[in-house]
RNA sequence: GCGGGCGUAGUUCAAUGGUAGAACACCAGCCUUCCAAGCUGGAUACGAGGGUUCGAUUCCCUUCGCCCGCUCCA
C-alpha cells in the first residue's frame, strides 16, 4: 500500500481506536500536539526502544548505557550553544502575515545585494530590525516592507529550580539528550576502563518548544531520543562514520522495515553544520512526505571541546600506547523514538482484500513479531474451553505480552489481533485437552500448525528473535 | 503569536427554535468445533460560559480546544 495521506488517517484512527495513541488531555479538550501512548502503544515504543538497546548497548562490543537528567546545569546549554542558537529571532509581516526569521532575512538580503562586510551573527535584535527598516529590505512573500517587532522565540522551555520563583534558578528542560554523555564522558571514561574508541547510549526524553509541530507525532514538543555518541582518535571518524550509518541501516532493515520507503541522504559540503564533518539523514516516505528518522553525523570534537572551554575542565582522552592526550572525536547516530515507531507502525499497516465482490478486507499491521505489542493471543474455539484456555494463557504470560478472548467466531477474533500486529494465535480447541497440543496461526500467512503445548512458549520465543 | 477551517455517541455521518437518529464498533444473552455469521437486548453524544426567547444542540457573543499554513531538522 502507497504512503498516501489517506493511509495516515487511517492510522491514526486505528491508532485512537486500538489503544496506540491516544490525544493528550481528551477530558480538557486537549493539548495541542501532546500524545499519549496506550496500552498497545507503550509496548510497542517499549520494543522499539529495547531493539536499539539490544543491538546499540547490550550486544556492542563497544558501547555502554547511561540515562543522564533531563535538568542540567544551564552552563551546559551555553557550551552546547543552544542558548544562542535555540533564541531565533522572529517578525512577521504585517502586510502578509508571513513569518521570516530576522537574521536569515538579512543574510539572504545582503547575499542578494552583494553585501559582504555584515556579520548578521554580531547583530543583536534591535541592529537587527534597525538593518531591516533603513533598507527597506522587503518580504519574499509580498515585496513590502512592513514588519512587526523582533521577537525572541526561544526554543528551550524554560522552568524554576527551587520553590521560590522570585529567587529561584531557571533551568532548562533538555532539548537533546547527547550533552548528558558528553558531560559525562570522563566519568564513563574512568569507570568502565574504556579505551577510545567506544560509545555511550541513551535513550530519554527531550523537549523543545517547536514553532511548528505537526504530521501526529512525527514532530511532537515532548518526544524521546535514542542516541549514541561514539568517542574515536581523530583521523578515524570518517571510517567509524561509515560504520555506524551501515550498522543504522541494517537495523532497520533486521525490524523489518522495507527499503523502498527508505532512503539515506548525504549532506551537501555547504550543508553541513558548523560543526559536522559529515552527516547522512535517514529518512522514510511518512504519508506526509519524506521525514528525517535519523541523522548520523560526524561532530568532531565541537563539543568535547565546547564544554572544555565552558567549564574549564579537562575532557581529553589520554592514549596509554601513544602517550599523548586528545580530544576524541565523536560519531552521533540520533534517532527519534516516536519517529521510528510512527515508520514502523506506517510500514506495516496494510489492507488486505479477502473477497472483492463482498468488499471485505482486513486490516493486519504486519510488525516485526520482536516489535508487536501484544506476541500471542489465546482463543479458545468455544467458551465452554474456557477454564483450560485460562491456564494456557496464564503460562504464556509468564514469558511475553499476552491476550486472551472468547468472545465472537473465531474468525472475528483473528482479525481482531490482525488488526494490532498479534503474530501468533493459539487455539485451544477440543482435541487440545486429549493430545496436549494447540492450534498455532500465523497473522501473516494464516497458515495453521498443530504444536505441542509443552514447548509452545520456545516456539513463539525463537520467532521473536531478530 | 497571526491567518483560515472546525467542534453532535468510541468512529463515520444525520436531523431539529420544542422528546437528538443511523451505521459500524462496544457490552450482555442465545447460537457457533478454526478466519468479518445470525438473533435479542443494552450503554454511550450536542466542548464550556453568557445573551435573545415561553423554550437554544440550532440564532448572537465570548471562551476553550482541535485541524491546516508560517523551515523546525529526532
Amino acid at each position: 500500500m502507497k504512503n498516501t495521506e489517506k493511509s495516515m488517517e487511517k492510522l491514526v484512527a486505528l491508532c485512537k481506536g486500538r489503544g496506540f495513541v491516544y490525544a493528550g488531555s481528551e477530558i480538557y479538550g486537549g493539548l495541542a500536539n501532546s500524545w499519549d501512548y496506550g496500552p498497545l502503544g507503550v509496548e510497542l515504543k517499549n520494543n522499539v526502544k529495547r531493539a536499539w538497546w539490544k543491538k546499540f548497548v547490550q550486544e556492542s562490543p563497544y558501547n555502554v548505557g547511561l540515562d543522564s537528567a533531563i535538568l542540567m546545569n544551564p552552563q551546559a546549554w551555553v557550551a552546547s550553544g543552544h542558548v544562542a542558537t535555540f533564541n531565533d529571532p522572529l517578525i512577521d509581516c504585517k502586510s502578509c502575515k508571513m513569518r521570516h526569521r530576522a537574521d536569515k532575512l538579512v543574510e539572504d538580503w545582503n547575499a542578494e545585494n552583494g553585501v559582504k562586510d555584515v556579520t548578521v551573527e554580531a547583530m543583536d535584535n534591535d541592529a537587527l530590525i534597525a538593518y531591516i527598516r533603513e533598507r527597506q529590505i522587503p518580504c519574499p512573500g509580498c515585496g513590502k516592507s512592513d514588519f512587526t517587532d523582533i521577537r525572541k522565540f526561544n526554543l528551550m522551555f524554560k522552568t524554576f529550580q527551587g520553590v521560590n520563583e522570585d529567587t529561584a534558578a531557571t533551568v532548562y528542560l533538555r532539548p537533546e539528550t547527547a550533552q548528558g554523555i558528553f558531560v559525562n564522558f570522563k566519568n564513563i571514561q574512568r569507570t568502565t576502563r574504556r579505551k577510545v574508541p567506544f560509545g555511550v547510549g541513551q535513550i530519554g526524553k527531550s523537549f523543545r518548544n517547536e514553532i511548528t509541530p505537526g504530521n501526529f507525532i512525527f514532530r511532537i514538543r515532548e518526544f524521546e531520543q535514542m542516541e549514541l555518541e561514539f568517542f574515536c582518535e581523530p583521523g578515524t571518524d570518517l571510517e567509524w562514520f561509515k560504520y555506524w550509518r551501515s550498522f543504522c541501516h541494517n537495523w532497520l532493515l533486521s525490524l523489518g522495515l522495507t527499503g523502498e520507503n527508505l532512503r539515506l541522504r548525504d549532506h551537501e559540503p555547504e550543508e553541513l553544520s558548523h560543526y559536522s564533518n559529515a552527516t547522512t539523514d535517514f529518512e522514510f516516505l511518512f504519508p506526509f512526505g519524506w521525514g528525517e528518522l535519523w541523522g548520523v553525523a560526524d561532530r568532531t570534537d565541537f563539543d568535547l571541546k565546547a564544554h572544555q572551554i565552558t567549564s574549564g575542565q579537562d575532557m581529553t582522552y589520554f592514549d596509554q600506547e601513544k602517550n599523548e592526550h586528545y580530544l576524541p572525536y565523536v560519531i552521533e547516530p540520533s534517532l527519534g523514538a516516536d519517529r521510528v515507531t510512527l515508520a514502523f507502525l506506517i510500514d506495516a499497516y496494510d489492507e488486505e482484500v479477502v473477497d472483492a465482490e463482498k468488499k471485505d478486507s482486513r486490516v493486519v499491521l504486519r510488525l516485526h513479531p520482536a516489535l508487536a505489542p501484544i506476541k500471542c493471543a489465546v482463543l479458545p474455539l468455544s467458551k465452554k474451553l474456557g477454564e483450560r484456555a485460562q491456564e494456557l494463557f496464564h503460562s504464556l504470560q509468564k514469558s511475553f505480552m499476552c491476550e486472551y478472548d472468547e468472545s465472537g467466531s473465531i474468525g472475528k477474533r483473528y482479525r481482531r489481533q490482525d488488526e494490532i500486529g498479534t503474530p501468533f494465535c493459539v487455539t485451544y480447541d477440543f482435541d487440545s485437552e486429549n493430545d496436549g497440543c494447540i492450534t498455532v496461526r500465523e497473522r501473516d500467512s494464516m497458515a495453521q500448525e498443530r504444536v505441542e503445548i509443552a514447548g509452545l512458549a520456545e516456539y513463539i520465543g525463537k520467532r521473536l528473535e531478530f
